[in-house]
DNA sequence: ATCATTCCATTAGCCGTGCTGATAGTGTAG
DNA sequence: CTACACTATCAGCACGGCTAATGGAATGAT
């Protein structure tokens, strides 16, 4: 049962001839005889009154025919429906980050390639780093971006910068006069932290007790946002991005002083699912984010 | 394009294998593979996302299934479209007959056959008899009732019965108390013809001639309705065939006398197209018709 | 009617498509 | 990391469908 023995059929019925349907269909007369006898087997009815010329469809073959023109229009929706989908498709890049990077960097780094791609569309979410793996893992996302990334069979991991690790204090804080902490220099802090089961919260009580630091938790929160405002209040000092504390330093509400520990940093990377190819717009997506974070560590190094 | 590929493929993605769908859909799994794979290149679209299991159709794939169940949907409520269609098609017999015939006869004829196949449908059509041809050939109608029939390359005749013609006068006129009717008895006569165009017409003539006969036609007619209705009114008299003026005769409207010309017989006959596969209810119509006038041919002997 | 024409059906033969079975490759769970 | 289950790939084969040629039927003109 093909579709294109009833496009022939059709154009059989319609042209009122099996030659010149044969014609319209690109096929021989002898194939459309015997394709629709073959079609008037398999449906068990006669389609076609070949008793006279021009030859017309019996009653059975003028209702097939309709259906079957509605059939074959319902197919070419379907195939321009796929075209149209996949197009959409393939100018979509899905971006599931974490909070603190999506919140500061992405819409930056989204305009430059919205004005190279216009016809492209960037869906950032921001979501719990647990949630970005899965987000990419389920194919919910065409790519991650998190923090301490870990390479999986299933996940790839491109690494994109180092992000500084600095002290962030209230500003009338008596670190916030110092022009670097020491690790001693936080023993006994009243200390606000990520929550445990995080990457970053486990980064950073290594390095503290390396140094053999004890710091007091006093709070545990899940992202930097809600530890920033629990410094904002005075509740404690914390040990965060540098980048996620720009803004706050630059207008005075937060204080930001690099922290002697040199080994601690957050890595950020991009994962996305191995073995997925990734469309050409993802694939540039991922260029422009690399190329952005190399100028501002060139930056940062001049 | 294969509306079996197209099941397959609903198969596969609904039951998210390619095992499990191959076997539903009655193929090897090597078969269901690389039938999918070739329709993917025929749409130039990827529709199921192999790299993870359970299989998952992509968001193309997910579109191009749905509207691939209504396609096979469709196609199957088309089968049985025509299947029903067939069947009603089937079950109907179509009748063209000539008015003198239809309306006298047919409706006894039907009642029998309705009775024997309760499910089929019996349209009958009363028409002049040149339209009754007409539709014989058109395939507007299964058969044709008619008189005078000529067989010819398309039409296939089955003579049904002759009609003794009998000379129809106003029963106030002189030759309505005659028990017998010679030729010469119409010399003269003011009478009421068919048309020249009707095959009974010329009929006529030509016996009237053999005899050497000389009417007076008054009037012509299409049909023997009409004819009667004009001797009705005392405006000549006619030759009609003896079946079609049986009911006035009873009640004494018009008067019948038989004519002494033995040749001058009106023939019915049923036409049907040569070559056309006659379905079981038009063939049961016909041996019904011809039973009929077998069984008030004998009794007309008897 | 008869012939010429046009169209459809049929046949033989070939090529291509699609199937099977086996095997290699890949994803997943323990 | 190993075992398992599933999919891709390959070779080989059989069937289906196409073409070309020919026969038969319907139509229209002479």
């Amino acid at each position: 049962m093909n579709l294109y023995t009833l496009k022939l059929y059709c154009d059989v019925a319609r042209l009122r001839s099996f030659s010149r349907g044969a014609t319209a269909s690109g096929v021989s007369q002898s194939a459309a005889s015997q394709a629709i006898q073959q079609l008037e087997a398999e449906l068990g009815a006669v389609l076609l009154d070949r008793s006279r010329r021009p030859l017309q469809p019996t009653e059975e073959g003028r209702g097939f025919y309709e259906a079957c023109r509605t059939l074959l229009q319902g197919f070419e929706q379907a195939r321009a429906e796929l075209a149209a989908s996949r197009q959409r498709v393939e100018g979509t890049v899905r971006v599931a980050a974490i909070y603190s990077v999506g919140l500061h960097d992405m819409s930056r780094h989204m305009q430059p390639f919205m004005a190279e791609h216009p016809q492209a569309r960037v869906l950032l979410e921001c979501l719990h780093p647990h949630k970005v793996v899965e987000a990419v893992l389920n194919d919910e996302a065409d790519l991650g971006i998190l923090s301490y990334p870990t390479a999986t069979r299933a996940l790839e991991v491109l690494p994109l910068r180092s992000e500084p690790m600095v002290v962030v204090t209230h500003p009338s804080h008596r670190l916030a006069r110092k022009r670097r902490v020491t690790p001693a220099d936080l023993n006994g802090e009243a200390f606000v932290a990520f929550d445990h089961d995080l990457a970053v919260r486990r980064a950073i009580d290594r390095a503290l007790k390396q140094h053999s630091v004890r710091v007091n938790v006093v709070m545990e929160f899940d992202n930097v946002e809600t530890i920033k405002q629990a410094i904002g209040i005075a509740a404690g000092i914390s040990i965060l991005p540098r980048p996620t504390v720009l803004k706050e330093v630059e207008i005075r509400t937060l204080a930001a002083v690099p922290l002697a520990i040199p080994g601690l940093v957050r890595p950020i990377a991009i994962i996305h699912r191995r073995g997925k190819r990734l469309t050409p717009a993802v694939a540039r997506f991922i260029e422009l984010l690399q190329k952005a974070d190399d100028a501002s560590a060139e930056a940062t190094i001049a």
